[in-house]
DNA sequence: CTGAATCCCGTGCGATACTG
DNA sequence: CAGTATCGCACGGGATTCAG
């Protein structure tokens, strides 16, 4: 009587390789919310991440075509993001985990 | 148009607070798949997992009420894990993870 | 066999500076 | 303003030891 077939590991994984690392799923979160941000506001919004870290997961995202990058022919440079097609199938599971947070975990006191 | 509501986000960060952790998803899955796993099972599946590491995350897992760790009097010892009835709430986004993975990546080759 | 504690090394990440 | 590159340290986590 198990859960969950075995030979769903490789796609499991699959989507473990994309999706881990700590800051992914709260830039997929920002973008889910705001629908496109500028690295600015992404900065300032997931505060205190660095610049560095900012930019590598970004950069990771948009190499798995989770998000897009936008950039605009201007100066000063100005860009954006948001999700990309793929970016939004994702999104059930981001509410799910919403709602799960929700149901299963206790709200912080004060 | 924002496709998810900035209210959910103290959830869904809770839920991040517990699942985030290299090996946390890992381990869950293990324990979906077998359902119940001795400690050195877990060690052998997760290989090259480290003793430290292991531990370290069963342990957190536990205090988060996810597993459950079932501890025979024996000698010699013999402990084994198994989901909670919380950690069993999880599987839906367990599943949805493996099969968001089926349909949007692709297998590597050979 | 499972698990806690120690030590210590490698590297992830922060800080900083530079480009366009 | 956005992004890349470099350097150096802290700390995560690997190896090892001891305990139950």
């Amino acid at each position: 009587m198990q859960h969950i077939c075995r030979t769903k590991e490789a796609p499991f994984l699959r989507t473990l390789a994309i999706i881990n690392g700590k800051w992914k799923f709260r830039i997929l979160y920002e973008l889910a919310c705001e629908t496109t941000l500028r690295y600015g506001e992404l900065k300032r919004n997931l505060a205190p991440i660095t610049h560095k870290m900012l930019s590598d997961q970004l950069k990771d995202l948009a190499a798995d075509d989770m998000i897009v990058r936008h950039i605009y022919p201007e100066v000063p440079p100005r860009v954006d993001y948001s999700l990309s097609p793929k970016g939004l199938t994702f999104l059930p599971i981001m509410v799910a985990l919403c709602d799960w947070g929700k149901e299963h975990t206790a709200p912080s006191k004060t």
